[in-house]
DNA sequence: CAAATCGGCTAATTCAAATTAGCCAAAGTA
DNA sequence: TACTTTGGCTAATTTGAATTAGCCGATTTG
């Protein structure tokens, strides 16, 4: 990885954990193992790293969702995973799901970001509404509505079931963030809310 | 309301949209109306702001969970409001209890404080995570354990129950809290929430 | 009433952090 | 090879926000 965008990964990673004004420019040159008028010759300034960051998101997310769209809409539609979709399918997906956010290190660092940012910045607020709320639900919405479709689960309502899911994964998740000790417990209540859904939404609704 | 307490008062709404370290003495100055270092007579310094905000916090919360203690238990537990719950006054506490916090100012601006400072500060992700995992969680489990010992709902895991009740209402909290002009969309959800909430954990589960 | 305290003000002062200036060696290129 | 660009450095400089000094009128208190 070159100097320029090393910095960017060390800012990042700095501003996820104490937010942006309280990041010094020396503190991302310091990491990165220059000193900090040498940030210069890579970025304008302060604010143009985390521009810089934003930019790469944008693209990180963009391609994210374009994967998302062909392997998850395409590729798990013609695979026909939900025809068989069994309580260890959907056990498997939400682990895998919460697994994959939670640790991911790109994720897990701009989500931090995010929520540090969210209030002071209609932009990062707006991101965070796109990935937190609208394409998750927008997305697991469709994948559930087929399952439903599918005869595998039930429902007169597919956004509330589709709440009903991703919420509680989406509570964990926040929680694991600001207390990364409660992960096991929440690995476990994760298994516990997916199986209980999957009875609910199951054959009696 | 007094000077003293009128700087905290406006501390809390800078420190709530911006963060602490993107609020200057002189901002909590002048809405107070006088000038930075008239603040000195009154605080020690600017991180003195921010502490009395936490200990007044700590007060309002221990008082607020008293009176839950007393109110929602034992008074709650007497009027037998689950002998006859209905689906409506599930509603009702459900809106009720998500209006209060969404937009009690007290609440709402410290919660938000609390989103951003929690990543810097380990006291502030403690007390986050006792508001709003900790605390909800038992006192609500109590609740809906209330409810289905006396017949109204049924489980045989009031733990998930509870977050099964919970994480919707968090999450649509945090959604508002972010975008108020949600707001609309959030209440309906609500109510749609709980509407199947009810349904699921009803007779029929 | 006189002294003390309170709570405001203006005018410094301090200090830390962002940024700029300008030097230099290594690597790339005509 | 000579010239240019790149990316590092140290040593300023700038800036702006926190804090302190010290004055002063109003209020409280002995």
């Amino acid at each position: 990885m070159d100097t320029k965008h090393r910095i960017i990964d060390e800012a990042l990673t700095l501003f996820s954990e104490k937010g942006y004004a309280n990041v010094f420019v020396g503190d991302i040159a310091e990491r990165v193992g220059i000193k900090a008028p040498s940030l210069y010759k890579h970025y304008k300034n302060k604010r143009a790293i985390f521009d810089a960051i934003i930019e790469e998101m944008n693209l990180r997310f963009a391609e994210q969702a374009k994967s998302l769209n062909i392997n998850g809409t395409d590729a798990v539609a013609d695979s026909g995973i939900y025809e068989n979709m069994s309580e260890e399918s959907l056990l498997k997906l939400g682990r895998e799901l919460f697994l994959y956010f939670l640790h991911d290190d790109y994720n897990s660092r701009f989500r931090k970001m995010l929520t540090i940012e969210q209030f002071n910045n209609k932009e990062l607020a707006g991101m965070y509404s796109k990935i937190y709320v609208d394409d998750p639900l927008s997305y697991q919405g469709m994948l559930l509505g087929m399952v439903t479709a599918a005869g595998i689960l039930h429902t007169d309502n597919v956004e509330i079931m589709t709440l009903h899911f991703y919420a509680p994964i989406y509570y964990l998740l926040t929680i694991c963030d600001r207390d990364p000790d409660r992960e096991p417990w929440a690995l476990k209540t994760m298994d516990d809310h997916i199986r209980q859904f999957n009875r609910l939404y199951g054959r009696n609704a």
